[in-house]
RNA sequence: GGACGUGUAGCUCAGCUGGUUAGAGCGCUCGCUUCACACGCGAGAGGUCAGGGGUUCGAGUCCCUUCACGUCCACCA
């Protein structure tokens, strides 16, 4: 046995705990001695390389760490893949913005320089990384760490390319994307913000014509002028040529659906080279696309303007205009919404450009009916309303990125205008004239077969054909449509089965007043920091205990806090089981177990169970307050306290009791251990006397006792309770100080309640500071005691003297009005004839026995105060 | 402009298919250095379950409506 200090030190355990684990193998997955155990799978949504962990992640992390944790003890082949994400576009900002502080741009080194320049950060960095996994914790199996840019991935990249090309399910062609005049890339949809913005409306006269324009420089790249077909204003002028102004151009008038007769003037500039509705107008109507703007945002032509950024050629537009006279109308300011950025928070520039796509509806189809024919389910169910919205209505995916870092798109153009798409396993094209697309991959492309690739797809590799598909996802309802809908259609679309069986969707971090945590609002807490000052454990409890599917956490301190003193609770129980030689190795004695001990295995066996079916179900939150309530209550607060009693009687006693607390508390430990990995193996490690072994709670077994049912004795301990409740609500409220003992004799009036009496006087005595003398059955107390409960059982008190009468009346009345509401209540239910017709059997007699109490109460309350006087 | 969600104790949240006196943690008040723990022990205060209407013998729980807040989606010039 060792000696535990009265304060639990995270830090002088977690790290060599930790340790402990990795050399124990015990996050290995498909060791050999184990191929006959189940499989359970699930991938880390990979973390960016670009930074550090924030709390969501560490919030993630600690549902999947308890998940997996939790199968491992219940006997199953876990494997909880690891791994990182190469984040595109995120991850080379940073890393230009590494480079500017040297005065250098990415093309003044080139690159090659710069791809090499990444990479040196992402070892970096991402070694940062895997070290606060460690602190956090985190399970994973180190050997299967993969990276979205690994050889084996950048291959499943690859063979998924060539496959869509080779069915023609991507495709290049010139369309109107968002894009980024900062980041001077493209971007999908879903990486533009919109936010409502102040801007300007302007109404500019086009000869006979009014058009409105919240970005009045497109106008120079306009090539028509649309009026709805049936808008009998116009009609007229279908076919007709208006004056563009400022450019001397002449453009037509065409007749189009999409254009709304109730807004504004009913006719529409159309600029279909940097807007995505006037592209479509465009090629409905063969109209020519002028590009006004540069990749920077720039105006391109158009004399006086040329060379202005897009934002000082706004106002200088609109002065020229004014000088011809043809504004019609300003306003300002006018808040629309206004796509930004997601990445730079730049104002996105619709712009007219070669790309990629992928062709998503037949994709998206088999992604939606997965769900659907529930090959897949979400956890909570309603976020499965999510996906459907997205994979429902998707755009084809632009896929390409005019950026350095990626994965760079596997095709090959000739000279003669062919478009070649290797395999990944065969040479590219060579020779004179042959050249590589110079884009990379939208980062959500590999991020997108990752339950798969890490497997080792396109091989059906041990790994893949033992842990795919995964058994569950856990990861945000922020990324549903980022990730889970794009693994969905690219594993399902390469693979006949789905990525994952399950999807657990969990919320956002939020700070104490369910803020978002933000950099902006300097809300933001570092998992790091409360992990050195209260512990993994103490950060891991409070995330895992506010968790209900699919909701937002608060955290703040303060309930880091409350965890810290619950996880130094556990450690102080424990010592005190230690000091009493507590073993769970001490066979139980059915036969001579008290009733005490009758309780609280029952109550164990009926958490064990509870405990478990809530982690089945994904609700941490609710597994967390069940055990914290039964190991701090139940276990702690009453059933050690009862304990002290027998632990200094005979050794009979003495040894029963050991077995039992050490049994209850040798399986709380197993059941936390999920949620509190390092605390719990080094308290059940002492427990067990394993400290010179390398044993470890990560290798033990689940609990299995949950058929333990004891009805009788866990009433019996209620009664006790309330009896022991109500003695010392009796001393507080007389103010009898707690070192003055009070006499008092257990009276019991009917062979059940002598049998309770005998069971438990000894027991009471303390747990009520009293001192308890057996009583003969009487139908009433003698004179100047004082009966206390109602119970066939009822404690007499000896007040010995000075008791405030005045505080025992008033105490006494409000019993009596309580009792009197109680009374009139369960009376008018009991006197309804649609109750009784119609309420379920359980619930009347219930009621009925609610009011029968009651009214025993009111008497013995009413006798009370007459003796009183 | 659509859609979804939320509104329960001072704060953050539980309350399943309607049926005990609506719960927890933290905070607050009072009393205790009781030999595991003051990161503790004991006893308390605090809620007309956002407002209104309806269904029902009975509603925090179901329906309608108003108000407030939040999130996501959206090509309205």
């Amino acid at each position: 046995m060792i000696e535990l200090p009265p304060q639990y030190d995270p830090s002088a355990v977690e790290a060599h705990s930790y340790q402990r684990w990795i050399d124990n193998d015990a996050f290995s997955a498909g060791r050999p001695d184990h191929a006959d155990r189940p499989a359970f799978s699930l991938v880390i949504p990979p973390p960016n390389v670009t930074g550090s962990l924030h709390m969501g992640h560490a919030f993630e992390h600690a549902l999947m760490d308890t998940l997996t944790r939790r199968k491992r003890m219940q006997g199953y082949d876990v494997l909880w893949l690891p791994g990182m994400d190469h984040a595109g576009i995120a991850t080379q900002n940073v890393v230009e913005r590494e480079l500017a502080k040297e005065g250098l741009s990415r093309h003044d080194i080139g690159r090659e320089a710069f791809v090499e320049r990444v990479w040196q950060w992402k070892e970096e960095y991402g070694g940062r990384i895997l070290g606060q996994m460690r602190r956090l914790g985190d399970g994973v199996d180190w050997s299967r760490e993969r990276f979205t840019m690994d050889a084996g991935l950048t291959r499943a990249v690859r063979t998924v390319f060539k496959r869509l090309y080779d069915q023609d399910l991507i495709y290049r062609a010139e369309r109107i994307i968002n894009w980024c005049p900062r980041c001077r890339t493209a971007l999908s949809d879903i990486e533009v913000d919109h936010r409502e913005t102040e801007g300007e409306l302007v109404t500019i006269q086009y000869g006979p014509l009014t058009v409105a324009t919240t970005r009045v420089e497109t106008m120079l790249g306009d090539t028509a002028v649309a009026v709805h077909p049936d808008d009998e204003r116009y009609k007229h002028l279908v076919g007709t040529l208006v004056p563009l102004p400022l450019t001397g151009r002449m453009i037509p008038v065409v007749a189009d659906d999409h254009v709304d007769p109730g807004f504004g003037s009913g006719a529409v500039k159309v600029t279909p080279a940097h807007d995505p509705n006037d592209f479509e107008i465009g090629q409905r109507h063969n109209l020519p696309s002028i590009t006004v703007l540069d990749e920077s945002g720039v105006v391109t032509a158009h004399g006086s303007f040329q060379g202005l950024d897009r934002f000082e050629a706004r106002p200088a537009v609109v002065a020229a205009l004014r000088e011809e006279g043809l504004i019609v109308k300003e306003q300002r300011p006018y808040v629309h919404s206004v796509g930004h950025c997601s990445r730079c928070g730049t104002v996105v520039e619709p712009r007219l450009s070669l790309q990629w796509f992928v062709r998503v509806a037949l994709l998206a189809k088999r992604a939606g009916d997965a769900v659907r024919g529930e090959e897949t389910s979400f956890v909570p169910p309603e976020m499965a309303a999510r996906f459907f919205s997205w994979v429902d209505n998707m755009h084809d995916w632009c896929v390409s990125r005019q950026l350095w870092w990626g994965h760079r798109i596997p095709v090959w153009y000739g000279p003669g205008g062919q478009t070649v798409v290797p395999g990944p396993d065969d040479d590219p094209p060579s020779g004179e004239g042959w050249r590589q697309d110079e884009d990379v991959l939208d980062t959500w492309f590999s991020s997108a077969l990752w339950p798969a690739s890490t497997l080792g797809w396109p091989d059906h590799t041990a790994d893949f054909e033992r842990f795919y598909p995964t058994s569950v996802l856990i990861t945000g309802y922020d990324i549903i449509f980022f990730w889970v809908a794009r693994m969905m259609m690219f594993c399902s679309f390469i693979e006949p089965e789905v990525p994952f069986r399950e999807v657990m969707v969990h919320g956002l971090v939020r700070d104490a007043r369910g803020k978002k945590m933000s950099k902006s609002a300097g809300n933001v807490v570092d998992p790091l920091e409360l992990i050195d000052k209260y512990g993994a454990d103490a950060l891991r409890w409070t995330l895992a205990r506010a968790a209900n599917p699919g909701g937002d956490v608060s955290l703040s301190e303060e309930w880091v806090v409350g965890s810290r003193n619950f996880v130094n609770k556990l450690w102080n129980a424990t010592r005190f089981a230690l000091m009493n030689g507590a073993d769970p190795a001490l066979a139980l004695d059915e036969p001579g177990l008290t009733h005490a001990d009758r309780w609280i295995l029952a109550r164990l066996s009926e958490v064990t169970a509870e405990v478990s079916a809530l982690y089945d179900a994904f609700e941490f939150g609710k597994a967390c307050d069940a055990l914290f309530h039964f190991a701090w209550d139940e276990l702690f607060d009453w059933y050690v306290e009862l304990a002290k009693v027998p632990l200094r009687a005979d050794p009979g006693d003495v040894n029963r009791t050991r077995a039992v607390l050490g049994r209850c508390l040798d399986t709380v430990l197993r059941l936390l251990h999920p949620v509190i990995p390092f605390v719990t193996d080094e308290l059940w490690r002492a427990l067990n006397g394993l400290t010179e072994s390398g044993d470890t709670l990560a290798l033990a077994a689940w609990p299995a006792d949950t058929a333990r049912r004891d009805p009788a004795a866990v009433a019996e301990f209620a009664r006790l309770s309330d009896l022991v409740a109500e003695l010392r609500r009796f001393r507080t409220q007389q103010g009898i100080p707690s070192g003055r003992k009070v006499a008092a004799v257990m009276i019991a009036a009917d062979p059940a309640g002598r049998e309770f009496a005998a069971a438990w006087s000894a027991q009471l005595a303390p747990l009520a500071d009293l001192t308890i003398q057996p009583g003969e059955p009487r139908t009433a107390a003698p004179d100047g005691w004082e009966v206390l409960s109602a119970a066939s059982v009822s404690l007499a008190l000896d007040l010995l003297g000075s008791i405030d009468i005045e505080a025992e009346r008033a105490r006494i009345q409000r019993g009596l009005e309580q009792v009197a509401k109680e009374i009139k209540q369960t009376a008018a239910k009991l006197a309804n004839p649609g109750f009784l017709a119609k309420a379920p059997e359980s619930v009347v007699t219930e009621i009925t026995a609610r009011n029968a109490a009651a009214v025993a109460e009111q008497d013995r309350l009413g006798d009370r105060l007459k003796r009183l006087g």
